[in-house]
RNA sequence: GCGGACGUGGCGGAACGGUAGACGCUGGAGACUUAAAAUCUUCUGCCCGACAGGGCGUGCGGGUUCGAAUCCCGCCGUCCGCACCA
């Protein structure tokens, strides 16, 4: 028996045996209980990092342990291969995005394997794979037969100099994120996804998720922003070019009364309308459209006007005339592009009031005695009582909402309603490395859906990236295709999918996966809901609420009948590590530095560096830790045994080579402990209960994803075997310990199983119980406390009775010292626990 | 501005309202060794003390409680999300 593992050897060997056993297939016709669990899958970027591997490895325990405990188990690993890297790879390097993405997803795979992921392998995908994207395909004109796709123009963020749609975080400072060209907003015709005809769906959905963070569940909450309020119509004194009114939204139909102006957005038809004829209300929506929509800009930017000379008439009196601006601060996107403005209750109108010195009226008080007294300094948002406001005074806020909607709904005006923050999600990009959406101009048919025989419309190979714009645009014959009704010349669409839309439905595709169609619905139910989806927090919106819409979609379609795609969600947190940068501000990788007594330095040209923050893993700063280095040097097992047990999984993990190496220590003290199992004779009652205890601990810990907590549990058990003398406890409780730390460490664990000749292999060998009996203790120690002050422990069988602990503790030589031979005046008894006296 | 989370030794972090600091890392001392590595033993919150023991301690200030890291109120700080949303 050797006295050390070998992962060089081992892990390997044992990762070939469990692909030849086939032992992480999961197979949809078993009648063992079902659990899904997935890792959210990466963009085959270049290689995997640690960063990686600590998502994956925690999906791998949780995998693992529930195939231990008899579950069949989905564990599935694809790749979200489309996306722009890919095209600024080809534009860097000459290199065709497939070709760099297909060599990318090779060497990842080759990296996870290393890792030994209990991964099903035979299910993998690839989104950038016709095989995938044709069915994306299918399932988009599923939608559009639905009447959930349609087009719209809308504004887009238009690099000049590239020729191409920016995402708005691929502006930066108004300027173009490559080319730092200036960005100009363009109207283009692009697709869009009902994702609002779902919007209380999903509101509502998120209450039944509760075994998701209640963070995730609030950003979503918010994300959608549902208003509850009055909508009414403003008419116009005179009407302007055919205009004789606007509707404005507002959530405070109560301060009616308090109102003293109306504001439209630069945006609003009517504001264009009156641009068109007048030059300084041009110049002013010219201005308005000029400033930066950053958030540091909108922050500073003031509020301003532009006095349009209109009159509005209030809704419940027509003698009562309001003056109406086009306002910088109000939205074409939300609610209805105009306001009507309350200086006294709203902070912004406030400030627009006090810059044009309109009058700022209370109709909301404390009391009726406050009905005199001015708004000060800011506007009153809060609750109260209605004053100033004819019939509604006296009323409550919330009385004072209904009556006015309900008059306004009698009289005909306006109506409650319901306003989203949430809009419709826009999947056109115009690039070439994504799904090409499946339809065709036709001058004379107008937008045709590609016939479904014709699918999958694939991406043509033969393309350039020298110059800037879309490829699919500039081919010379990718878009000439007949139109399928009318036969005649048409133009193939050129714009391709968002990536998220192939996100949104993988975990399907991974759950069925036919030729012929996107997937089986009696085969996708079997697995669905995801149990446990596992991934980084910045995802918490856009992926999710996104996911969860194509879901509901298709449920809706009669597709597929489950209404939630992901059960159980955790956001684990990154993987961090330090950085240094040298004198003339280069960052310089950890590995090239050498810590010296004058301070770090570079190995290679001895030159004095700084240490910086510890940060994100990210290239620019050169402070990734690449998996395949940590494999080669310490094997699968220790990274995978650090990456969980460090910190929290939901906080960051800072990588540090000595926590590595504390990891490798430990899966060496393992290996020992498991080979040399003196196993001896008779029993341990000690060892017997701790062995217990810690099986109980490790599976809660697991159950709960406290990784660390379960790992810190085994050290202790570690340390009770070894310096347990041997006996059968001790034979039993290493073999125990084998199994327990199976999820964590599989390859050490494979090769102590195999070591300690136990048949088969142990990622397929039940998951040890705890015997209930051995939980508990037979002796406890019970703290005595005087006046709430710890002054001494004392050792007692448990269940003792209140009486035997407060005579004990009255009989401690340190209580009788400290009561000087006084009574304490109260005694108070937990019992198992302590005894406190009060003096 | 709105919403949320967090704040515990030199570090990562444990702790159903009941012995704060489990477990790991770092560091000290020792054993084994010709030596080193590896391994093992042991100590490691701060202060006073030779010991026994005592005092102080979970960002700060209050409160509830026999008892608070934990619950409540108010500050301070850090991080995250949204952001002119009517």
């Amino acid at each position: 028996m050797t006295s050390r593992f070998n992962p060089l050897q081992a892990d390997a060997r044992w990762q070939q045996a469990w692909d030849e056993a086939g032992t992480f297939r999961a197979v949809d016709e078993s009648n063992r209980p079902k659990a899904y669990i997935l890792e959210m899958f990466p963009y085959p970027s270049g290689r995997i990092h640690v960063g990686h591997a600590r998502n994956y490895t925690m999906g791998d325990v949780l995998a693992r342990y529930k195939r231990m405990r008899g579950f069949e188990v989905l564990h599935p690993m694809g790749w979200d291969a489309f996306g722009m890297p890919a095209e600024n790879a080809a534009m860097e390097r000459a290199v065709h995005p497939g070709e760099w993405t297909w060599s990318n997803i090779a060497t990842m795979r080759g990296q996870l394997k290393r890792l030994g992921y209990a991964f099903d392998w035979s299910r993998e995908l690839a989104t950038c794979d016709p095989a995938y994207y044709g069915q994306e395909q299918a399932l988009f004109l599923d939608l559009y037969e639905a009447g959930l796709v349609y087009r719209k123009s809308s504004e887009v963020n238009w690099d000049p100099v590239d020729m191409t749609v920016l995402a708005n975080e691929q502006v930066i400072d108004g300027r173009g994120w490559r080319s730092g060209a200036l960005v100009e907003r363009r109207k283009l015709d692009q697709w869009f996804l009902k994702i609002t005809d779902f919007a209380d769906e999903l509101l509502d959905g998120l209450g039944a998720l509760d075994e998701w963070p209640d963070k995730v569940r609030l950003m979503q909450e918010n994300w959608i922003g549902k208003s509850q309020g009055l909508r009414f119509r403003f008419e116009l004194a005179e009407a302007v070019d055919g205009h004789s009114g606007f509707e404005v939204f507002t959530t405070r139909p109560d301060t009616i009364f308090g109102t003293s102006f109306a504001a439209l957005s630069p945006d609003h038809p009517i504001a264009l309308a009156l641009a068109e004829r007048d030059e300084a209300a041009a110049a002013f929506v010219a201005e308005c459209k000029k400033g930066g929509t950053t958030a540091a800009e909108l922050e500073t930017q003031e509020k301003k006007g532009f006095d349009t000379g209109l009159e509005a008439v209030h809704p419940l009196d027509p003698e009562w005339r309001l003056p109406v601006y086009i306002a910088n601060f109000v939205l074409m996107d939300y609610g209805t592009g105009a306001i009507f403005g309350v200086p006294g209750h709203d902070q912004r109108d406030f400030e627009f009031a006090t810059k044009y010195r309109l009058p700022i009226r209370r109709v909301v008080g404390a009391s009726r005695e406050e009905a005199d007294k001015p708004i000060e300094g800011e506007a009153e948002s809060g609750d109260g009582m209605l004053v100033n406001s004819r019939f509604l005074d006296g009323m409550g806020v919330g009385e004072a909402k209904a009556v006015v909607i309900g008059r306004a709904e009698s009289e005909g005006w306006g109506e409650g309603t319901t306003v989203w923050r949430l809009r419709d999600w826009g999947v056109s990009r115009q690039r070439y490395w994504g799904t090409p959406i499946p339809f065709i101009h036709c001058e004379t048919c107008g937008v045709v859906p590609v016939p479904r025989a014709q699918l999958p419309v694939t991406l043509p190979q033969d393309v350039s990236f020298d110059v800037p714009g879309n490829p699919l645009e500039r081919h010379p014959s990718w878009k000439q295709v007949d139109c399928p009704c009318c036969g005649g010349r048409a133009r193939r669409e050129t714009d391709t999918l968002d990536t998220f839309v192939d996100s949104s439905w993988y975990f399907i595709r991974f759950a069925s996966q036919p030729a012929n169609r996107p997937f089986d619905k009696a085969a996708a139910e079997r697995w669905l809901p995801v149990d446990q989806y596992i991934g980084g927090v910045e995802h918490a919106i856009l992926h999710l609420l996104y996911a969860r819409f194509w879901t509901r979609a298709l449920k809706r379609l009669g597709r597929l009948d489950v209404d939630e795609p992901f059960a159980g969600l955790f956001t684990q947190g990154m993987v961090t590590h330090e950085t240094y940068r040298s004198v003339d501000g280069r960052w310089v990788a950890p590995d090239e530095v050498e810590v010296g007594a004058g301070g770090p330095i570079e190995r290679a040209t001895g030159a004095a560096v700084e240490r910086g923050r510890i940060e994100k893993m990210s290239k620019s700063k050169r402070n990734v830790v690449d998996s395949d280095a940590i494999v080669d040097q310490y094997g699968a097992d220790a990274a995978r045994w650090f990456l969980l047990s460090d910190s929290p999984p939901e906080r960051d993990l800072e990588w540090s080579e000595e926590g590595i190496n504390g990891a490798w220590r430990f899966i060496q003290r393992l290996w020992r402990i498991a080979t040399a199992a003196r196993a001896g004779e008779g029993r341990d009652a000690e060892l017997d209960r701790k062995l217990h205890q810690t099986i109980a601990a490790v599976t809660t810990n697991i159950e709960a994803l406290s990784f660390n907590k379960a790992i810190a549990r085994l050290y202790e058990l570690a340390s009770a075997v070894e310096k347990a003398p041997p006996s059968a406890s001790r034979g039993e409780a290493a073999e125990t310990m084998v199994r327990l730390v199976a999820p964590m460490a599989p390859h050490v664990a494979e090769e102590a199983w195999s070591a300690l000749g136990r048949a088969g292999l142990v990622a397929e060998a039940p998951w040890p119980e705890a015997d209930s009996a051995l939980l508990v203790e037979e002796e406890v120690t019970i703290a005595v406390q005087v006046n709430g002050k710890l002054r001494d422990t004392l050792t007692a069988p448990k269940g003792a009775p209140r009486e035997t602990l407060e005579e004990m503790a009255l009989a401690s030589e340190k209580v009788v010292r400290i009561l000087e031979g006084k009574a304490p005046r109260k005694v108070i008894v937990v019992p198992d626990r302590l005894v406190n006296l009060v003096a």
